[in-house]
DNA sequence: ACACTCGACAAAAACGTTTTTGTCAAGCAG
DNA sequence: CTGCTTGACAAAAACGTTTTTGTCGAGTGT
């Protein structure tokens, strides 16, 4: 009841302080200025509870986090990055993030999560982290009229707001990279296929190799988690075959690590013997043993795209079709990589 | 208008039904049981904003996430597991995150983000992450009458729920491995003096000297952000000096990760030539080269236990006083240390 | 002088619940 | 038969805002 008595203290009703508090310009400057004066003066701050019930406005933004399908306990540690650069963004205009967690990936489960957080309305739009090729939770979010920003892209028919980095360049740039240091069996060691950003990886991976009209065998694509464990397995899949691949590009950093922990057991020096290229840029990749040739990726900064995009999204300054940021694709050359060996 | 639209449906009164679909049993179990599944089949959701005005609770969690000190960009990655973990607790309860971010470490900034989430009545408890030796945001909490707990202990007059690891066992137990293996000049490669975290650590490490009567240089304690960078940074400073140190023991793997490139660098072999023990078993630990001698930290199991101690307090089946968890403490042996050299 | 607009504020409804208090019949002891 | 308790439900107040509609006097054009 607390701003019946900043009305009550003020001598005016509790309609004009509220709208005074607002902004409306229907209250005089000079009130409008009284209101907020008295209000800090008091201490006063608007219960959020009803403030959203009044205006049907909740000021959160939902986000559900994937769990790591491997393990089902650990979080991708690339969502604190992204949703510190969110915060960030958004905080200062009064939105909070409104996280869940998903344990199971069952599908049955995400949806439920998902329409609850919608249709009870939880919040006032939806962060979309981790798509995959086709993905059910944008119907969702649409058929709800639920505004909503992905991280990474998927197919979609209707235009939809994401933020993304540009995948597929990326590992064209990579590959490209191996195929001039003279490397023609180069293993591609991706992420799980169902998510977009590995078919975009794997697509750059498939461009670079096109360009040059050189053939690809598709037994160098291998899927896995973006973890070191699942990194380290592929490559050494990879390894006891033979001929074996002379490079590898990894959709993560992690990825990469394991690998060259597999090349290192396996008796090859990587960046002589043998080519690692990761992604991520992550600050371990500048400090491992070599240091990781990678290609950089602003998680913090695609955080902070993303947060602007829901604000103008929720502002109405912008149409959803309008917001697409891909970030721009920097390779950084380390000693992880280099000329092909003449023989073997 | 949706519980008086169930209400009519039904042809009881909206208090009727609100109090069966709260469980009461001042309604008939016949009642309770009709209304229910006349719920789910109408599909009826509770409005999260109104439940929350009439009854003064808002079923969220509320945490600030620091922004790293150092770059002020990024998070530490630790987060999302720990979020995780509590979310994954929370959810089946009905409760959910919400998250805000503090980008600059200004203290009065930080007090205002608090008190904005406890007078503003955002949420119904509180998460205090990153705990410093003397905590303000403890005082905030409890002015406020706002059930907190803390990750992280803290020097504080009054009981209050914490969380945390036994940092000083794992640091006791990392040093005497040290000074097993015949180590006397063992740096501490430590944290932010500020956060409690990094007082218990040095704690430890200097029991385990006192253990055996053995003299401390404190020279060879340095702090820094929990950065390879700056554990890089940290141990080339070390190496240079005169004598040198024959083993370091991190305070986070990150760090381990920066120290072990730095004593590359200077042509020390890690593991024979000198010693590192990290903090953390992060994944990336087994992996390196060498792998990483380190101590095991369950980040999301701990969040586990966090949301279980808030769930706990918030439906007072327990006081503050009596949530202290310590996890335990188990070293994983690597191959990033060893016996000192006889001479040098 | 008249009707009209407009600026500044107020009254009241609405938002969708929970909680407190009330009602009323049935059951029961004396 | 009377008064009291109890079980099951209903009425109404409360939660603290926002939004819609209303009021009323001062200015404005004719």
């Amino acid at each position: 009841m607390s701003i019946v008595l900043l009305a009550k203290d003020l001598g005016l009703s509790i309609s004009t302080v509220s709208r005074a508090l607002n902004g409306y310009d229907d209250v005089a400057a000079a009130t409008r200025e009284r209101v907020a004066a008295r209000a800090k003066a008091i201490g006063y701050r608007p219960n959020p509870s009803a403030r959203r019930l009044g205006a049907g406005k909740t000021s959160a933004i939902g986000v559900i986090l994937p769990g790591a399908s491997s393990t089902g306990q650990a979080v991708d540690s690339m969502y604190s990055s992204l949703l510190g650069g969110v915060a960030t963004e958004i905080e200062p205009a009064g939105y909070h993030l409104l996280a869940s967690m998903q344990t199971k990936s069952d599908p049955a489960r995400e949806a439920a999560l998902y329409e609850n957080f919608i249709k009870g309305s939880w919040v006032d739009a939806l962060l979309i982290v981790r798509t995959r090729v086709h993905d059910p939770r944008l119907r969702l979010a649409r058929e709800a009229h639920m505004p909503f920003v992905t991280y990474g892209r998927t197919e979609s028919d209707e235009p939809y707001a994401w933020v993304d980095t540009d995948n597929e360049k990326a590992f064209h740039l990579a590959t490209t990279r191996l195929l001039n240091f003279g490397h023609r069996r180069i293993a591609l060691i991706n992420g799980p296929e169902e998510y977009y950003f590995a078919q975009l990886r794997q697509r750059g991976y498939q461009r670079a190799f096109a360009d040059r009209k050189l053939k690809l065998d598709p037994a160098w694509i291998l899927h896995g988690d973006v973890t070191e464990h699942s990194g380290h397995a592929l490559c050494r899949s990879l390894l006891i075959r033979n001929p074996s691949p002379t490079a590898f590009v990894c959709a993560t950093d992690t990825m990469a690590f394991g690998a060259i922990a597999a090349c290192r057991e396996a008796g090859l020096e990587v960046g002589t013997d043998v080519s690692v290229i990761g992604y991520g840029n992550s600050s371990a990749s500048a400090f491992c043993n070599p240091p990781l040739t990678t290609v950089e990726h602003q998680v913090f900064e695609n955080g902070r795209h993303v947060g602007q995009a829901l604000l103008r999204l929720l502002r109405g300054e912008i149409k959803p079709a309008d917001v697409h940021y891909l970030e721009p694709v920097v390779l950084v050359p380390r000693k992880s990589d280099g000329p092909a060996l003449r023989k073997k």
